[in-house]
DNA sequence: CTTTCATTCTAATAATCAATAGAATGAAAG
DNA sequence: CTTTCATTCTATTGATTATTAGAATGAAAG
């Protein structure tokens, strides 16, 4: 029957962006590339496998369309193709988290303690940090905040952060912010910086999960 | 090194998700359910399957948890495990639609004529239906609307719409939908309705697009 | 007890996929 | 020309997957 054959057609091109996204790889992948692009060399060292891999990796995403590339010089960057991406990769993980009970108890082993976690919500946040009430810090490389930040954050990356500590008061609360739930920057500026007695706690959300949620992101000008 | 192997068994378990989603047969199956829960055998049939391999693909659903069952009588009905996962299914396809040309293509070949689809936006939609201006008719059979159908849209199932015509007036706009981009019920519809002289169009839209853009819908008193 | 619905087990075929590695190629920088 | 970055080709190993089919099992209805 004809109407089959075109049904299946419809399903197999979705199962396309499936399959792409069926690999741990692969979505790892696009949770560093939703922080902005990034070279293979770059990528490869991040997941700690062979370039040759994570190339034939980037290429099934390509193929997929949901990466796009271009060429700097003698480097390759890569790029989502769009804010959807970006989007879907939250999808995936906030469907993973509510149903997968493994999920949630890895999670629940990764945070050192709960009431590190910052407990107000996205639009609260936002209005505190506006008015200098609690000071937002992006502990990211620069590069990706300067690709994109939640607003009136401050770049605060991991790798400098003590020789970035001068105008940071102690007598302010301070939120840290990484990649998102699954990474641990955010965790290790905790320990460093509490260690040295600021206030500060840890937010969960990243870039993509606050743009996902409708809320307002912000470029460098340069970036 | 052990932040390796943790950060992998996070990606692992998004990719479980993955996974369940990468074949076509179990997207066409969460659309379906996305519907309404279903029984198995009215799954099998409407995907033209056998029923044991039905059966094995709810299996990988349900190992995703993206599923859940229920047992009726000697039926096993299933169901999606939160409206989390029909909007994983919209996401899907819309990720897939934006990128994917061949899909972008074989959608243009299956409108009939473009001029046919409803050219309001959702809130206008909602808005004429409220004042009567507009008739919205759910073609879907009666039990997916009886599970959720958009506000002030009335029950016109394709397959005895003959003998529901007498209450529809062909002085006022019709609007039909059904399952989604990918169904073709309103499609018939359509061509059924305007062949008898009543002014109607295509809504693209599904109940799962339509809660998925965050807009109410409804259940019947017994759904 | 028989029928219906559904799952499970077994088995077979065919296909695809992940990971790794060596070798070759291409593109651009210096 | 050499080096670096990246891809592609080849090849292998190992694992998983989709599909179909026959047979057995279980659960509930009639």
């Amino acid at each position: 029957m004809k109407k089959r054959e075109l049904k299946n057609l419809l399903y197999e091109q979705v199962a396309r962006i499936g399959k792409a996204v069926s690999s741990p790889k692969r979505l790892e992948l696009m949770e560093l590339l939703a922080q902005g692009e990034k070279t293979v060399d770059v990528l490869a060292s991040e997941l700690s496998i062979d370039i040759k891999l994570a190339s034939a990796h980037l290429k099934a995403l390509r193929d997929a369309r949901l990466v796009e590339t271009r060429r700097d010089g003698k480097y390759m960057v890569y790029r989502l193709s769009g804010a959807d991406v970006a989007h879907l990769w939250v999808t995936l993980r906030l469907v993973a988290e509510e149903h997968l009970v493994e999920l949630q108890l890895a999670l629940q082993r990764m945070v050192a303690s709960p009431e590190t976690l910052a407990q107000v919500g996205r639009a609260d946040l936002l209005e505190q940090a506006r008015r200098g009430e609690v000071i937002v810090i992006d502990v990211r490389p620069q590069d990706e905040y300067d690709a994109a930040h939640i607003l009136f954050a401050r770049s605060m990356p991991l790798a400098e952060i003590e020789r970035r500590l001068k105008g940071l008061p102690k007598t302010r609360d301070i939120v840290a912010y990484c990649r998102g739930p699954f990474c641990m920057l955010s965790d290790e500026a905790l320990k460093l910086l509490s260690g040295k007695g600021y206030r500060v706690t840890k937010m969960r959300d990243g870039v993509a999960e606050w743009q996902a949620a409708g809320m307002p992101v912000e470029r460098s000008p340069g970036g």
